[in-house]
DNA sequence: GTCTATACTTTGATAGAC
DNA sequence: GTCTATCAAAGTATAGAC
């Protein structure tokens, strides 16, 4: 039967494909790593040809670059630019206690990516490359937690003698860990270390001036 | 021309085949990921035929766990139970930071195997399976610097207030991060963050008790 | 722009001689 | 135990219709 009332009755969604291609194989990476992902699994899951894949991103290194510059680049860079306001207002305990937790779960949500990088040379050079350009990496969150504990220290907040920069340091470190030891040994076995949480509260007590603490 | 003097001539060493292939996988893993990874390579860089790989390793799967087992879980072990002697004698913070740059020298050489592992499901799985048998992880290597640490707060030397659980967890993250950001980014991207030793004589500094600074 | 069908290449794995 | 030779399967990528 002839239904001329809609151009494309059916098949092609014709919008979206690039969009279902990207997210789909984010999904794939992320759920079973690089070294299972093939072109054909991708294009079943997303719904549409192989073809497309080809079509849309060159060949199977681009469509991966694509990725990472959606789900890791993008996000990295967002997430460090989105520090002042998350901490404006807040206690510097406060401030390094929330800005700590989103940045564990960052890096939850980023780490089946980033290793899937990590596992391949060629991605692993282009991704250095681009991270370079961009000028991020996880000094960058480093930084900027330090550049903000600098001020609270001039504002005669934390002791004068305190290392705010060692100190940001160890903050940032501990979120990565706790992503890490997530990512590789999946969530039950989190729980045999520290909360962020705790850690990071202790750190801040660590630098605060004696008077302030309650 | 025949020489009978010997009885293998030329060829196979005879010896040490499941260690060149061994060491072949880890070199390969280490320098280029494991999404390139193939049996082919392995024997031309082992110098030996490919059909030893699965005489020695029953299939590819297989060597990779062997590989795993040898260059990280080995070690793992090896390491968290060298901690009491390599810190012997030692003030607190020379404790803290000799083994902090230990630690990062250690998961320097780990974790290209680690970001490997991570690439693939099965193996991930695997891993955590094994690591669990072992009772191994980062946590493991929290909790034996948190356990020294709580001796040493016992006999006086530390803070009766410090949070030891809490400090241990910092002193492996930062070691960890550090490695990371070597791995992922190269050596030179790491002169952007702190020193693993400044970051450590900072937390140790932090729960040595005041009398006892320097 | 998307699909179907197919060409070409690489890879993991095996058989059998020595 | 190790090698040479070979295979079946899986993977990437392309051609051409619509």
């Amino acid at each position: 039967m002839s239904a001329p009332a809609e151009r494309k009755p059916r098949g092609r969604p014709s919008e979206g494909v690039r969009e279902a291609i990207l997210a789909a194989t984010l999904d794939l990476i992320t759920a079973q790593g690089l070294a299972r992902l093939t072109t054909k699994e991708i294009a079943a899951r997303a719904s549409v040809a192989e073809a497309s894949i080809y079509y849309h991103f060159g060949d199977k290194k681009g469509l991966v670059e694509g990725v990472i510059l959606d789900a890791v680049l993008r996000p990295l860079r967002e997430f460090t630019a989105s520090f002042a306001e998350r901490v404006a207002g807040k206690s510097v305990r406060d401030a390094l206690v929330d800005y700590g937790l989103a940045l564990e779960s960052f890096w939850k949500r980023v780490l089946p990516v980033l290793s899937a990088v990590q596992a391949d040379v060629e991605l692993r050079d282009h991704f250095r490359e681009r991270i370079r350009e961009l000028g991020l990496g996880p000094h960058r969150g480093v930084r900027v937690v330090a550049v903000y504990l600098a001020e609270q220290q001039r504002a005669g907040l934390l002791r004068e003698g305190a290392d705010v920069r060692a100190t940001a340091f160890s903050v940032a470190s501990v979120c990565f860990l706790s992503a890490y030891e997530t990512h590789m040994l999946g969530p039950t076995a989190r729980d045999k270390l520290p909360t962020v949480e705790a850690a990071v509260t202790t750190l801040a007590r660590l630098i605060e001036r004696s008077d302030s603490r309650p």
